[in-house]
DNA sequence: CATCTAATTAGATATATATCTAATTAAGAG
DNA sequence: CTCTTAATTAGATATATATCTAATTAGATG
């Protein structure tokens, strides 16, 4: 399961002497007296720590001689790193994402909004949802602060259900609430949804 | 310190639970409650990896009434996943290395190299010598399996300590040895140098 | 075959931590 | 102010693991 191997990597990684070795290693190769040298440890140490390494194929060994000389995989290393950006835009990429997006979000619009702006419904579909929410919450300023009152007003000019639209706004951190007073989160904050990651 | 941040990063993902509450939150927030139900632990269990997620920054949590929801922090995971890619291609981008390489290695190659196609000297410094190694390894064929006399004969056109240089091929990943047969190594293993990391 | 070198394995110890139950805190609602 | 709900903190337990020294293995060399 690829998510035992996500823990694995993590939990290797997770160890100071490992790390170092990994960044000894990705500078270039070394034999395991040369690494315990060089961070002060004994040689069965390192021995354990590589053998941490090698069972995740974060390292790899070729013998020459008496002494065997250690390698960090970076392919691998790769790997990891794009597991974990794909944590960050979640299901697809981002480049050819913008445009296809503008289409769908715009289909969303037409479907759910009245030609007088305001909403027929609030979808059910968390993405569809996210989309209008978006549609909404950009015609507030980022930087100010508005009371519940004010808040209350402008949700109502697209629906009457204001307070369930007010809680959305809320947990999908479009926006947040201290004291009682709103606030527009800056764009880079709206991560609930993949497709507004920058 | 740059490397603890790191290896607290990873000890933290390098748990089963905690992996899973990530995945989890990667969708959409949740409180703990839910978390737990999900997971089918206790909600203490749940606090108390969250509580280790937030020291990270890997999450942060709003209250909406009694409940609080815990969003996951992309940005900080963007960046560990950045710190990762950046031990794969450690110091430089890419992009903008290709034609840099170019020059650089085509001024290695005038001063290091005869008109002839023999080596002068072996450069001490790595990258430099790594340039030449890569050239005159981009002589031999992949996939074909080499006897040690045929190495060194093919060694022996460019410089004539050719124990030297072989030795210096294994150990960086151009070619590698099995029973006395040597073999080059496909480029994408090229590893030991970062300017070759595909 | 005997010896040397480098690495690994075995075994011991000390530290860290994931999880639970029970107790406590924090905030809303009547 | 009291009651309810959700979360955290405290404390206990069991498991995992980083490190060391000592013993063993694996190759290379003479």
């Amino acid at each position: 399961m690829q998510l035992d191997k996500q823990v694995a990597f993590h939990k290797t990684m997770g160890d100071p002497t490992r790390i170092k070795i990994v960044h000894l290693l990705s500078v270039g190769s070394l034999h395991v007296g040369a690494i315990a040298g060089k961070l002060g440890l004994t040689a069965p140490t390192i021995s354990h720590h590589l053998n941490k390494l090698k069972e995740c194929n974060l390292v790899y060994s070729r013998r020459e001689k008496n002494t065997i000389y250690y390698f960090l995989n970076k392919k691998v290393l790769a790997h990891h790193s794009s597991v974990l950006e794909r944590f960050t835009n979640q299901g697809e990429g981002k480049s050819e994402m913008s445009e296809k997006i503008m289409k769908e979000k715009q289909k969303v619009m037409n479907n759910f909004m009245e030609k007088n702006g305001r909403l027929k419904s609030i979808p059910a579909q968390q993405k569809k949802k996210l989309f209008l929410l978006e549609h909404m919450v950009d015609g507030l300023e980022v930087g100010t602060k508005y009371s519940e009152k004010e808040i209350n007003e402008y949700i109502k000019q697209f629906h009457d259900d204001f307070a369930t639209l007010r809680r959305e706004f809320i947990i999908h951190q479009f926006m947040f609430r201290m004291n009682g007073i709103y606030e527009v989160n800056p764009r880079e904050m709206w991560g609930s949804t993949p497709l507004y990651k920058q």
